[in-house]
DNA sequence: ATTAACGTTTACGTATACGTGAGGGTTGTG
DNA sequence: CACAACCCTCACGTATACGTAAACGTTAAT
């Protein structure tokens, strides 16, 4: 009577295609940017299928985010994400201190980072929002053109 | 005494290559975009050089904004600047008729468009803002680390 | 144990967005 | 009119980001 059985006990780990399925991604692209670097599974199985976990979904969650709604290039995303490599590097290394200089040495640094990624961001951001106001404007124009006609005018705004 | 002359008497038309330096772009992007159907020069030479003109190297800005800013592929950009054509025919038609009912259908057939186009930017841009505030909430904890190391204290903010 | 469904690596194929000559005209300045 | 500096049109080359298929191994249910 099982048609569709609950794939196996809820393991933490999932397979490529059911990670693809999730994110909307296929395998290949997964694949295709563990070959660049930008991640690796957490786990492989004794026959060496890739197994990942929660915070490879993430992951591949950011990556997809950068790359679909950001635009930005493997090239550019693999930076993003070297940078924040550092960054949970560094707070590793704050953690292994407790001077004061060199746990302020590592927050700069940090922070110079986390700036360099906020600025890429919101440049971006500045420069769509640029473009939307110019769509906006024509928009505005032509809802008082409609809002004239509809109140028996020519529709001859301005 | 005249080093570098003035180019001439500020024709009103430009040639590829200066089109591509005041833009940034090469010459070889621009005939590809013209390839594409993006745009064409407003004129030939008689030697059938291509010369642009102002709103040429308008429809190129728009075209490189949306490249580079929005991260749109060449055949999104395609899609929103036939919109714009749309947009402009209907501004035409517009003009044609002075019936209310046929006004408000080319009004109402505008807006839809410039609707889908704002749609597309702001989709993105929520999207981009989405992971800038992720950034951002870093960018405060790191801040507030630093802050507290130079108040003196151990910078285990949390 | 069998077997369908899925996974692995390897490798060649493809669409997009140009780069880079080749071979040959065009412009405009001396 | 000579000639450097552009421009033209092919046309092939290249980097990126995957698609697709071959040949073969793994999993898990029956």
């Amino acid at each position: 009577m099982s048609v569709t059985p609950p794939r196996s006990t809820e393991a933490p780990f999932l397979k490529i295609q059911e990670v693809a399925s999730e994110l909307g991604l296929t395998t290949r692209s997964i694949r295709y940017y563990e070959e660049l670097g930008l991640l690796s599974p957490a786990a492989r199985s004794d026959g060496s299928y890739r197994l990942y976990d929660a915070s490879d979904i993430e992951r591949l969650r950011f990556i997809k985010g950068l790359r679909d709604d950001a635009g930005f290039s493997l090239a550019e995303i693999s930076q993003l994400l070297e940078d924040e490599a550092a960054r949970v590097r560094s707070r590793e290394a704050f953690s292994q201190t407790d001077d004061p200089a060199e746990r302020r040495d590592i927050v700069v640094g940090a922070l110079a980072r986390v700036e360099r990624q906020s600025r890429i961001l919101r440049e971006k951001i500045n420069r769509l929002e640029t473009m939307v106001e110019a769509v906006e404007a024509r928009h505005r124009r032509l809802a008082a053109r409609l809002a004239d006609l509809d109140a028996g005018g020519t529709g001859e705004v301005r």
